[in-house]
Order: structure tokens, then sequence, then C-alpha cells
DNA sequence: CAGTTTCTTGACCGATCGGTCAGCTACGGT
DNA sequence: ACCGTAGCTGACCGATCGGTCAAGAAACTG
């Protein structure tokens, strides 16, 4: 591990529980042990750090992205889509908390305004939806994230991430293709 | 309107959208045309501006915090409970943009402290539910509050509040009375 | 009118913020 | 042995933060 990922990690544990904002680079350097002007050293700044932390996941939620439409498709097919979501979610869970709490008061720094952009995209690529399905996708979208991000929380202990896994892929499945009334 | 009572909406806006720590109470104090130490003057800190642009959502969440029990009643129940959740998210949306995006890191903060205790309560009030249960609800929760929070941001503007209220009151109540799978 | 309370303000305070910089150490290449 | 570079640091900078305070303006009370 070498200390800018070591950096990068510390700064992304910060960011996700005292937020941007409340995360000082003096507290990144103190909690991996280094000096405020060593953090400045491997990353030019504060924002830069930001940045770096974000990047893996946005890279990998644009590699699904093309895929939503999937979402129209076959049940397997979506099954699919929202096994690759969840997935991502839960690897980088600290990332989508960030975004999902934090991408209104920092809609101004590129790497969260590009991730609100790839969002967007995704809701915007399906415009012939009703608004009934697009609640569905948001509340499924913002419900998951937040699950996720507070499950420490509000869930037991014994709610381990394979079992999590399993639920989050069953439930948003159900929410996204409803049983029609009759 | 007063003074105090127009410092506490534009400090709720501010807070809602540049979040707690990047609002200043400069920056309160000139949307609302007046000094710094006029806002001081009101509230006797930063953090009691909070506490009163929060309180009266909070009073509100409690007040039907009692009802949670008419989930697991009859359709007639469930429904009349989810009108008064979505009414609520709805009346109070900033207050519940601020408590969905900065609670984890305002923990520290009374009056968000007594918000998350009441919601833990909820959580904590049905012991028998399957991990499913939980599931919907945190989505159910989450996913409403994440909705409204970023309406304006990913939602068409024909959504108006009376379409958006039954959109989610149907949806929510599917999702908390899912159609068992046979 | 005078007296008192309410409101508002500019000046000021210590603390902390993000960021800069010169200099120190350690080490691989030649 | 020499040198260049990478890594790291303490000292320092201007700006802004939340909060205090004394004093003036305004409005009610007798």
């Amino acid at each position: 591990m070498t200390t800018a990922s070591e950096l990068r990690d510390v700064a992304l544990r910060e960011f996700a529980s005292a937020g941007y904002l409340g995360t000082s680079i003096q507290a990144i350097a103190d909690r991996a042990g280094v000096s405020k002007a060593s953090v400045l050293y491997h990353f030019s700044s504060k924002e830069a750090l930001l940045d770096a932390a974000l990047s893996p996941a946005m890279e990998q939620l644009a590699a699904i992205l093309p895929r939503t439409a999937q979402l129209a498709g076959s049940p397997e097919e979506r099954t699919g889509f929202l096994v690759e979501f969840v997935d991502l979610l839960l690897e980088h869970r600290l990332a989508a908390q960030v975004f999902i709490t934090q991408s209104g008061a920092l809609g101004d720094v590129p790497v969260v305004a590009r991730a609100q952009e790839l969002i967007r995209h995704i809701a915007d690529a399906r415009p012939d939806q009703t608004l009934d399905d697009q609640v569905r996708f948001a509340v499924a979208l913002g419900g998951a994230a937040y699950l996720l991000a507070q499950a420490g929380s509000y869930l037991p202990d014994s709610a381990d991430d394979a079992r999590l896994r399993e639920s989050l892929i069953r439930i948003l499945g159900e929410l996204l293709a409803p049983v029609p009334v009759p």
C-alpha cells in the first residue's frame, strides 16, 4: 500500500462519515500518520483528493451505464442489470454514500458534476416512461444507496453483505417491474 | 413575517442546498439583508438556527411515529399512514433533505440526534420482521426522501406536487405490501 | 417628554481553514 | 563518491470561520 493510495482510502472514509466540508486536510493527515504538507505533496489540492477517491466508482458507473436499457428488456436482462448495479453499490458503497449525501453541496466540483450528469443521463434515456416509472426508478436508486449508506445504523448485524445483496436484487426487481393491478 | 422567522426560512434553504457546514452565518445574513451580528442576536448560535429550522418537521415526525404500527394493519390503515408520511415529506421536504443528506455528519447536533433516534425507533418497533421487510422499509423511506430532495434535478417539470403525491403513495404502498410470490 | 426595552450594527477576537515554500532526508543511477 | 530526484516536514500565509461586545437607532411605555 503506497502512501498515496492509503491517503485516498483514508480520505474516502472521512468524506463519507464527516462530509467533504467537515473533513480537514489536517484530519486526513493525522489518520494516515503523515503531515498535512505531505498530503498536499501527493495531491495538489483537497479537491484533487476527492477526485481520486471517487474516480474508481465513477468509472465503473460509466461502464454499466449503457446497459440501463436492459431494465426494459426480459426479466433475465433486467435481473442481470440489477446484479451489476447492486454489486457496484456494494463495492463502492463509501463513494456512493458521498455522492448521494453531498452531490447537492458539491455540484461545482468536476468529478461530482460528472457523476450527476451520468445519473441524469440514465433518467433521460427513456423519455417515454410515465411519471410512475420515473418515481419507481428514483425510489429504487436513492433507496438502495440510502440503505447501504445507513446499513450500520438501521439494520441488524446479521445482515451481511451476501444476504443484503440477494434481498436488494429481489426487491429492486419487484419495484422496477410491478405486477399490474387488475 | 418577523425577522427571526425569515432568517429561519432562509437558513433552511441554504442548509438544504449548500449544506450546514457549507453555509456561513454571513451568507444567511446577506440573503436576508441583515448583518451577521443581527443573525446571532436572534439565534444564539449557528446550531440554534439549525435547531429552529428543523424543529417543526421533527415535531410532526414525532407525532406520526406512534402510528407506524398501521403499516402492519389493513390496507386502509396502511394507506392512511402512507398518506401522512408522504404529506410530511412534501410539507417539510427541505428539512427532510437536510436530515437525509447530513444526518451522518451532524450526528452530534442534538436536534439531528433526536431525529435519528426517532427513525431508529421506527425501525426497531417491529423486531419480528424479516430482512426483506427491513430492506423494503429502508428503500421506501430513503427512496422517497431522496426523490423529493432531488425532484428538481431528475424529474420533469410536469411532475407537480399533487401528481407526485399520488404516485408516491401508490408505489410505496406496493413496495411495503408486496404481492406474495406463488 | 423621559425611560426602558428591543433591535441592529461595525469592529474585533482567536481558531482553523486550504495552500505555499524552503529545506531536510533517503535512495537509485552513473 | 557524487548527484538528482522523490518523499516528507515545520513554519508560515491570507482568508474565512463562529462568536463577542459596546454603542447607536428605533420603538414601545409611563
